[in-house]
DNA sequence: GTAGGGTTAG
């Protein structure tokens, strides 16, 4: 007969699963245990089992495994409690820890650590008190650790004053103390305490370690403390912590944060290893900078790389294909969340529905928020306004009401502003003035300066101007650029030019740098034929050197953007682009569509207006669609402004002679044309 | 053999 491994070499078993992750490795050595020791299993074996169960976060393994020793020892049980708290399992490692008391076995300094951070999880603080006052009846709160764990749990569930005083009275504070108080204030938003923590830190001559840094890194992109923070980064290089990867993370979302996009892309090229964390900031930094395009690009280098598509990096790709308004995109991500299972995180449920929102499939956003295992005020806000840039009042109204009557969360301030931008577009101006009204009342909402402008722009569209500039008079608070820009837009739409003047100088004095205003207010002129006007504003952008960031429609063909700018040639296929231009101009003449020159920018004659309006950006990107998109597939087009009123009207023409579905979505609403109509019925 | 403080998202 075969003589049996002896015990310690099984141990050695168990601890190599645990190094290799791999629960079938564990099972493996479980089963060998089981066959050569039953029924006497050593508890020093139960204690790895359990440990290594739990480790691998197989909770109800490690419990089983525990339940069969007659006498589960401390180790053994506080394996379990930690498994279960570094798992996210809060609730079951605090029951774990009292049947542990109630089995009389006592809780040593390895075993608080994780229940403080159990407790600090759940955001109990009574649970928290109670493992505090065990803590100094049974002496452990002398030891670092426990007391480290204690104060972290004062912070998390609120009691900031209660853990400073904890702090302050640690005779000896060591690098987890400090740390606990960094990252705590920058999770609270108070990164300049985070800042000084620091500097005292250093000269209490305690060394800090990576996740100081990490946590400084993350103070100073909340504060965009750019200059600190590159200063910091200069130490990290000379002391060698630069090769860290969680450094290298918070360095590429600090520089993101603070719009360097270059630095932060220089960090991640340099990073001798890199994670999914990396990948998912790579792509954050894009995205967040404007650069959508880039972002994604990120992502399909990350998939390439067989970087596993993350909660965290499946939502933020899909906020990437809401701003791309990437439909195509955002289903494939869509199906990649499928796939990898997590299709019901919150997170990405909420990106989901956002996503399908902004990208004009109001019904694949309802389904992916019907579908959604648990919702928050994130989703339901994402819902509502979803609707709200569908230009669906009642719908949103109805979600609104829904999510009131639910009891599941309370609405805050975004909720209110989509539901009164909801009111605004889908012109029920009564029901958008109420809820403003009563919003402090009802919701205990203060109104914020984005709710007046949900008013401002509410009244504007509505024709009401005038009362519009009387409620901006009697504002209590600052009147911002939206405030302002809103009554701008409606004075544009309806030709209210000298009170859009006005409009128009407060932009300039509270932002003289921003291009859009000074086009609008051009534009406004030039519909009034006010063509000296018109060109005198465009020539004191030219003379204060403000650059006019173009205006672009885009359309997304199998993965590729294409961008048209206004009179753009440059394209490819422009030759076709322009013959099927010419072909729809005269299609369109003959159903009755007479250009509307009044859009036209420049004082020409009326021929060369027609010629002008017909190669605005949008109509050169639906020529394309038309060209390459084939029949029966809708034609999606965005636009970073606002669409232009002659290209409304033409391509509700257009829909109805080629019979097809054309969606455009400007910086404002969606605009589904169909059968020579447009789902917004011209009132926008 | 068992433990603490961490980077990314809607």
């Amino acid at each position: 007969m075969l003589s049996s491994p002896d015990p310690q070499s099984l141990a050695t078993a168990v601890e190599l699963a645990i190094a290799a992750r791999s629960a079938r490795l564990g099972r493996a050595a479980h089963a060998q245990i089981v066959k050569c020791l039953s029924p006497l299993v050593p508890s020093f074996l139960s204690n790895h089992l359990v440990n290594m169960y739990s480790k691998l976060d197989l909770p109800s393994a490690a419990a089983s495994t525990l339940a069969l020793d007659p006498v589960p020892s401390v180790v053994s049980w506080t394996a379990l409690i930690s498994g279960a708290a570094q798992n996210g399992r809060a609730l079951p490692a605090l029951l774990h820890f009292t049947a542990m008391l109630r089995a009389s076995v006592r809780p040593n300094d390895f075993t608080l650590p994780s229940t403080f951070k159990a407790a600090a999880a759940l955001r109990h603080s009574l649970a928290g008190r109670q493992l505090h006052s065990f803590s100094l009846k049974t002496g452990l709160i002398n030891d670092v650790f426990v007391a480290c764990g204690a104060l972290d749990m004062y912070y998390k569930t609120g009691l900031a004053l209660e853990a400073r005083q904890m702090f302050d009275e640690m005779p000896h504070k060591n690098i987890v103390a400090w740390n606990a108080v960094m990252t705590n204030a920058v999770l609270d938003g108070r990164p300049g305490e985070a800042i000084d923590a620091f500097s005292k830190l250093r000269l209490s001559g305690e060394s800090p370690n990576t996740i100081s840094l990490c946590a400084f890194f993350n103070a100073c992109a909340g504060a965009s403390y750019l200059w600190l923070g590159a200063q910091l980064h200069a130490f990290v290089i000379q002391s060698g912590f630069d090769s860290d990867m969680s450094v290298g993370n918070g360095l590429i979302d600090f520089y993101g944060k603070c719009h360097c996009v270059d630095e932060a892309r220089a960090v991640f090229d340099g990073m001798p290893t890199k994670n999914d964390v990396s990948w998912c900031s790579m792509i954050v930094v894009y995205a967040q900078n404007g650069a959508e395009e880039e972002a994604f690009n990120v992502y399909l280098d990350a998939r390439r790389e067989g970087i596993k598509p993350t909660d965290f990096i499946v939502s933020s790709v899909l906020t990437t294909c809401a701003g791309l308004s990437g439909l195509d995109l955002g289903r494939s991500v869509h199906a990649v969340a499928i796939r990898s299972c997590i299709d019901g995180n919150i997170f990405v449920g909420s990106a989901l529905v956002d996503m399908y929102g902004k990208c004009g499939s109001i019904s694949d956003a309802e389904q992916a928020f019907r579908e959604m295992p648990d919702r928050n005020l994130v989703s339901w806000n994402a819902m509502i306004g979803g609707y709200a840039h569908y230009g669906d009042a009642h719908m949103a109204l109805a979600v609104f009401d829904e999510m009131i009557n639910s009891g599941e969360v309370a609405p805050n301030y975004v909720t209110l502003v989509n539901v009164i931008t909801a009111c605004s577009r889908g012109g029920m101006t009564r029901e958008g003035l109420d809820l403003f009204e009563t919003m402090r009342e009802r919701f205990g909402i203060q109104p914020r300066t984005e709710h007046y402008a949900c008013v401002v722009d509410l009244l504007g569209r509505a024709g009401m101007e005038e009362r519009a500039y009387e409620f901006i008079k009697e504002m209590p608070v600052r009147p911002s650029v939206s405030v302002w820009g809103a009554l701008l837009g409606a004075c544009r739409v309806h030709g209210m030019t000298e009170l859009g003047r006005i409009a128009a100088e407060k932009l300039f004095e509270i932002d003289p740098q921003d291009s859009g205003n000074h086009v609008l207010l051009s534009n406004m002129f030039a519909s009034a034929g006010r063509w000296e006007e018109a060109t005198e504003v465009r020539k004191e952008m030219k003379d204060v050197g403000i650059k006019k960031g173009p205006g672009c429609s885009w359309i997304i063909w199998k993965n590729v953007v294409h961008v048209f700018q206004a009179k753009d040639t440059t394209h490819e296929r422009n030759d076709e682009i322009q013959a099927m231009l010419a072909k729809l101009r005269r299609e369109m003449q003959a159903a009755g569509y007479v250009p509307d020159t009044q859009y036209a920018l420049y004082d020409l004659e009326e021929e060369e207006k027609e010629t002008e309006v017909l190669q605005h950006s949008e109509k050169l990107a639906l020529a394309f669609g038309l060209i390459c998109i084939p029949p029966g597939i809708p034609i999606r087009i965005t636009k970073n402004l606002r669409v232009c009123g002659d290209c409304h009207r033409a391509i509700k023409f257009i829909s109805g002679i080629v019979g097809r579905e054309i969606v455009v979505r400007d910086n404002n609403r969606f605009h589904h044309f169909k059968d020579y109509q447009c789902s917004c019925r011209d009132y926008w």
